[in-house]
DNA sequence: TCAACTGAGTTCTATAATGCAACTAATTTG
DNA sequence: CAAATTAGTTGCATTATAGAACTCAGTTGA
């Protein structure tokens, strides 16, 4: 089988999947910020339900891609803790992200568990959403994607992200190599 | 081994992460955008390298999750289209998320190949951040978790996601077992 | 002191998921 | 009407995962 690695893909959301992406990854990023970017073995172990197996695989993977690092408690001892680096503290806005995507589409709102609020005045923090260099949201019909190519960067297609100007004629092509062909 | 579904974890980012957590499903989602928003079997196959049955599997958990739908391109023919919904086309935050994240730590910044643009102005879109609702960017020292339990909602811990306040005593508490016991 | 207990893994075994290639079955195309 | 395309399904070999049992050093406590 040899699973499928996305690193050769030029693309970072491939590359990210890489990391993040595997089985437990995201959920042992979010125990760790609920539990103040440090966590220990057992404890990871204990609120995730995660065999130490699997544990030990994804710790390691982790902090090969600098996203946890492992320090030792004690001189000498053999307690260590994980915590959180800047690379790893940095994926706050995903794990936000993610979070507020499935509390806006679950079915039963109820059920919703987690909130997160501003320390100063206790208010939710607002929906996460792409904006412009002035803070105005944008939603897909404002964007558009280029990619680089030896000969600079190039619109990948007119409006990439425009949903409203879709056609069934859209399908035959495949836009990051036609873009590729066109510049070389 | 019945793989572990995340979807009895009372949080919202174990439940998302059984729909888009599977191997391909942020690629299958990212080339949808790229593709804006419609593609063929044929043409994700193509473009992501994906073998059949394994593609099959991953767009019925994303359609069955109401992320993309399949569309007939003709009456009585058999020729589909997959396409995203409302629903996948919110995921467009997370996504940019993800791309964003890579970007800033990536070891070799000059193999970047997309970047996201505003279409009305050509510049690139500001990097996501979580925010009050003023807009102020919101890093993890200003913000707090809370938990629902029957008896309401209750801080995780005093500043839970307060990097600076952590000492090595933090290890031994269990959050949010810890506020659910002072609970009942 | 010496036995029991923790913490942090490693090893073993079953089952499930993955990748690949080959095969279908219904349209289209030439 | 034969050949090609599309959208899959089936079979098989390989790999990943879960869970339990085992290891092994350091800590506790009677």
């Amino acid at each position: 089988m040899v699973k499928k690695s996305f690193s050769d893909m030029a693309c970072s959301v491939a590359q990210a999947m890489d990391v993040i992406g595997e089985w437990w990854s995201m959920l042992i990023v979010r125990d760790f910020f609920v539990g103040g970017g440090r966590r220990r073995f057992e404890q990871l172990r204990d609120s995730l339900g995660i065999s130490r197996n699997i544990l030990t695989e994804r710790l390691r993977t982790l902090t090969e891609a600098g996203v946890i690092e492992k320090v030792p408690l004690q001189e000498g001892g053999r307690r260590y803790a994980y915590q959180l680096t800047d690379k790893g503290r940095d994926l706050l806005p995903v794990m936000i992200a993610i979070m507020q995507w499935w509390d806006r589409w679950e079915q039963e709102p109820e059920q919703r568990y987690m909130k997160v609020r501003v320390r100063e005045t206790g208010e939710e923090i607002a929906p996460m959403s792409v904006q412009n260099s002035r803070g105005q949201p944008l939603g897909y019909q404002d964007l558009f994607m280029t990619v680089l190519t030896p000969r600079g960067e190039m619109k990948i297609r007119e409006w990439p992200l425009d949903f409203r100007s879709l056609t069934e004629d859209d399908r035959l092509e495949l836009p990051m190599e036609a873009a590729e062909q066109k510049a070389s």
